[in-house]
DNA sequence: CTAGGGTTAG
């Protein structure tokens, strides 16, 4: 089928030399000479000859030669009738092959629509993935020209839900969603197949409006959505903790003459797990309860998991058991996921043997421990003063042919730095770069730190500025130096190299880089310096008081026996609308309340909450 | 389309 395109309504005009015989199109039966265009009939058909029996050398020494705009022979190549696979066989290879071929827009799209007239529809989708993945300098408004200039409306939607779906598989987002937005002005319909890709590439960005607004669009441009376009709309609700909107969707759904699946209940029940608050895992309970109740679906390994995940996370153990319990029970088998959070979970709470026991319960039942595995064991061992059994268990790990880390070799680093064996620390960051595993900051600032607490502030702020010549330090470097300096009673020292981080590194402090250096002028007793470093916090950063900055100074004045001061911060605190926690009450109380200087006011002025 | 882990400062 013919496109007609008005750029090339007048073709007398752009081709005013005539083009040669046959012959010049076979160099060994003759020489070849500069010939005028436009091609003839039978010159079009000797080319498309070429191309098809790919004489590729031949058509490039015509090229060279005698064609001088391929824009208008390849026009001439549509327009005859050509296999449309053969049209794009040789605009692929224009592209590739001849130096400053550029074929237009027009051109372009003029082809895809033959493409879509003869549904070769992959051939399609691969040409625009490769077409958004290097020709990206072409305006979308102008694509949409090109598109448009085909009045085949069903084609143009095709062509439009391919550009969208090639924007979004090569998360070019903008492009992604302006295209979505363009196929709605000129009324292409779109499918769910080009706009679930869409709305997960944006969920994965956290774009959480624009999902809704894709959402919102397909349903008032009357694009059917299905199970999946539904179920990415969930977990984007979920995400971001809006849970009775992703509850509407579900109710969408039903409206929509789909209904709700495993994966889709799964999805409501990991948003309650993971939404803060008390009685969450009540929630998602009783999602399960209608899921398995009303709408007789069941659970599967992934609900399982989900809840027994959600049960630990919420302090509660015995909860992940129980679960875990009712899977095997219902027979379905646990996975590596499954053992890795109750390991996890037996390990946050300092049960570490219960986790090697799992870990050998999950070995006798077949599944394989992994990367996950391992490390979670290691940092249970880490963080509890097992140093042997974390490095047994990083033997095994290597022994299995596991890669480990660089937050592998950190959990070791830094429980080598806390106990005091900073050399250990060391060789094991020599070992991980023996291995290639780049040492990254964090592994630096666990040396750092471990440098600091052994007394050597010479040897972190050598490590400290090897790191600064490669841009190197954060802001926890900073903070791990400046308290290495202020516990020495050279809060000064802090202060200067934060000055200069700020200068030099353009370092952004937060409150608690200020509080660090206000606490170590407080433990000087240098409460003026603690004061400045206040007004610099406010004037300079404009961040404004804390709770924890206000804990640094009621300690600091209440321990120099400046009580009205002290009285002062506390009333301005709390005038300022601030809620005191607990260290505050056990400072007032310590400080203020036992020596007499105000009544315990608990009862009616402290929110003392049971976390810190 | 849904589920798991790990590092530093606090």
């Amino acid at each position: 089928m013919l496109i007609k395109s008005r750029k090339f309504s007048d073709l007398k005009d752009v081709f005013p030399r005539k083009f040669s015989s046959l012959t010049t199109l076979c160099p060994s039966s003759s020489p070849i000479t500069k010939s005028p265009f436009p091609p003839s009939r039978d010159d079009v058909a000797a080319i498309a000859d070429l191309i098809e029996k790919q004489h590729w050398s031949k058509l490039k020494l015509l090229h060279v030669k005698d064609i001088n705009n391929p824009n208008e022979l390849f026009h001439q190549l549509i327009s005859s009738n050509l296999d449309p696979e053969l049209c794009l066989r040789y605009y692929t290879w224009l592209i590739a092959n001849i130096r400053n071929t550029s074929l237009s827009l027009e051109l372009t799209f003029n082809l895809l629509h033959s493409l879509a007239n003869a549904k070769k529809y992959s051939k399609i989708r691969s040409f625009l993935d490769g077409f958004v993945k290097k020709r990206s300098d072409h305006p979308i408004h102008s694509i949409f020209h090109a598109i448009s200039l085909c009045d085949n409306l069903c084609v143009n939607s095709i062509l439009a839900d391919m550009l969208v779906l090639a924007y979004a598989n090569n998360l070019r987002l903008e492009s992604a969603l302006e295209a979505f937005k363009r196929a709605g002005y000129y009324g292409y319909k779109l499918s769910a197949l080009s706009c679930k890709p869409l709305m997960v590439a944006l969920l994965n960005e956290k774009r959480f409006a624009d999902v809704e607004f894709v959402y919102k669009e397909m349903i008032r441009r009357r694009i059917q959505p299905n199970v999946f376009t539904f179920n990415v709309v969930i977990n984007s609700f979920c995400k971001k903790g809006k849970m009775e909107k992703a509850k509407d969707v579900m109710e969408d759904m039903k409206v929509y003459g789909t209904s709700p699946n495993v994966v889709s209940y799964n999805t409501l029940i990991d948003g309650y797990c993971k939404l803060g608050g008390v009685g969450k895992m009540y929630k998602a309970d009783a999602v399960l309860k209608e899921m398995v109740e009303s709408s007789k679906v069941s659970p599967n390994l992934t609900t399982f998991n989900i809840l027994i995940d959600g049960f630990w996370k919420d302090g509660n153990y015995s909860g992940s058991m129980k679960v875990f319990r009712e899977m095997l029970e219902q027979d379905v088998k646990p996975n590596v996921v499954t053992y890795n959070s109750l390991i996890n979970g037996l390990c946050s709470g300092g049960k570490v043997s219960e986790a090697t026991c799992m870990h050998d319960e999950m070995v006798s039942a077949g599944v394989e421990p992994n990367l996950v595995t391992y490390n979670s064991l290691i940092n249970g061992f880490c963080k509890n003063g097992m140093m042997k059994e974390a490095l047994d268990m990083f033997a095994s790990l290597k022994g299995r042919g596991i890669v480990p880390t660089a937050k592998t070799y950190n959990m070791l680093i830094d429980a080598y730095c806390k106990s005091g064996k900073v050399e250990d620390g060391f060789g094991l960051k020599e070992e991980m770069e023996r291995e290639g595993i780049v040492a990254n900051v964090e592994t630096y600032n666990c040396l750092i730190g471990g440098l600091c607490r052994n007394g050597n502030i010479e040897g972190a702020k050598k490590l400290f500025d090897q790191l600064s010549g490669k841009g190197l330090p954060d802001l926890v470097t900073y903070h791990i130096l400046m308290d290495g300096y202020c516990s020495r009673g050279e809060s000064r020292k802090a202060a200067m190299i934060l000055k200069e981080g700020i200068s030099k590194m353009g370092l952004k402090p937060r409150h608690l880089t200020y509080n660090i250096l206000m606490e170590g002028y407080c433990k000087e007793g240098n409460l003026k310096g603690a004061a400045n470093v206040r007004v610099q916090m406010e004037k300079e950063r404009r961040l404004r008081m804390n709770v924890a900055s206000y804990n640094v100074l009621l300690q600091g004045y209440s321990q120099k026996g400046k009580m009205e001061d002290a009285n002062r911060l506390l009333n301005e605190m709390l005038e300022k609308g601030l809620i005191p926690n607990r260290i505050t009450y056990e400072i007032v109380k310590a400080e203020m309340v036992d020596k007499g200087f105000v009544p315990d006011i608990q009862g009616h002025l402290f929110n003392v909450s049971t976390k810190s």
